[in-house]
DNA sequence: ATTGGAATGTCAACAAGGCTGACGTAAACT
DNA sequence: AGTTTACGTCAGCCTTGTTGACATTCCAAT
């Protein structure tokens, strides 16, 4: 281990925070959390006709307006049949603009209309509302360690969607 | 901070780590990083019969041999007849074996055999090895906030699976 | 100008993995 | 004895993912 200097805070054991046991219980955290995560937004749609994959659409179409199909297509990592289906339903349910590129015609720019945008909001204030109750409890420096680890995480071509996505929005 | 540097994330500014910019960046950072910490597991189980479900059942079955089918529910949080399809798959193929209860020969025992901990480990020294990659590059203090804000955003009863879970290890 | 390929959309079929509802059995509790 | 609990199972439904095949539209290159 090169890394000369690590205190881990809140164990005391620092030199163990890469045991199995240490990482098993990360693994566990990932998916209780992951459970909280999405718990919110998925009661609000149940009572509709739609479900976590229409929510992510509504997302990152909100997230960054005008999209193509194809960007989109690579964020979410499914296929385009896949998520054809969802639009479809959001378009057909005036959600969702698509517009047809004006350089290139046979690409669809995706836009929310303002029932979207209601939804959207009323979606991520769900989210978001447990978000900033981790975030708070937490403390900053707990939720750039967060941070920090979940990039780690990511496979590379989804770090870069995401710094791209943080880079978008400054 | 013994070591000075905690900027928040992105904004230097650690007075707004609760912006709404912030938040929506810790949503989409969980989004991308689960699918990063599924994706090595699911790449093995997609050549078998068997999917994530499948995983969350062994990886539990593992963690506390024995323990009875509805303490599965609970903590994978699925219906009985959704867990039971998995199980009466892995009984089947000589994974998991289940045996009646001495005290109360309703409830049913479940164990991992010895091909069952073969696909266990299989499994889990995949989602490890990338968890310890994360890990240390992250590096311990953000390990140590990774884990709290996780903590922070489960659901209560999911917070107390995960801590029991964690004290039956010690 | 024709052709090749890229971007999009659609149809069909299928699988995993959730769900509800109903029913059955055995064991335990009261 | 009657009720509750734990578990299993059958049947059917939904969402959301998959593959494969095929049409359309249009850019770009020959």
């Amino acid at each position: 281990m090169a890394d000369g200097r690590m205190m881990a805070p809140s164990s005391g054991d620092s030199l163990l925070f890469l045991t199995d046991e240490q990482l098993r219980q990360g693994i566990e955290a990932m998916f209780f959390a992951y459970r909280g995560f999405t718990a919110d937004p998925d009661r609000i749609l149940a009572d509709m006709a739609y479900g976590r994959a229409h929510h992510r659409a509504i997302h990152f179409i909100n997230r960054a307006p005008g999209t193509t199909v194809n960007n989109l297509l690579n964020i979410l990592g499914v296929t385009k049949q896949s998520l054809n289906r969802v639009l479809r339903t959001l378009i057909a349910d005036g959600l969702v603009q698509s517009k047809v590129g004006r350089n290139d015609k046979r690409e669809r720019h995706l836009f929310l209309t303002d029932a979207g945008r209601a939804l959207e909001q009323e979606l991520s204030d769900a989210q978001r509302a447990r978000m900033r109750l981790a975030f708070r409890t937490a403390g900053p420096e707990a939720v750039a360690g967060f941070r920090t680890v979940l990039e780690a995480m990511m496979d590379p071509e989804m770090r870069q969607s995401f710094d791209r996505l943080r880079e978008s929005a400054s």
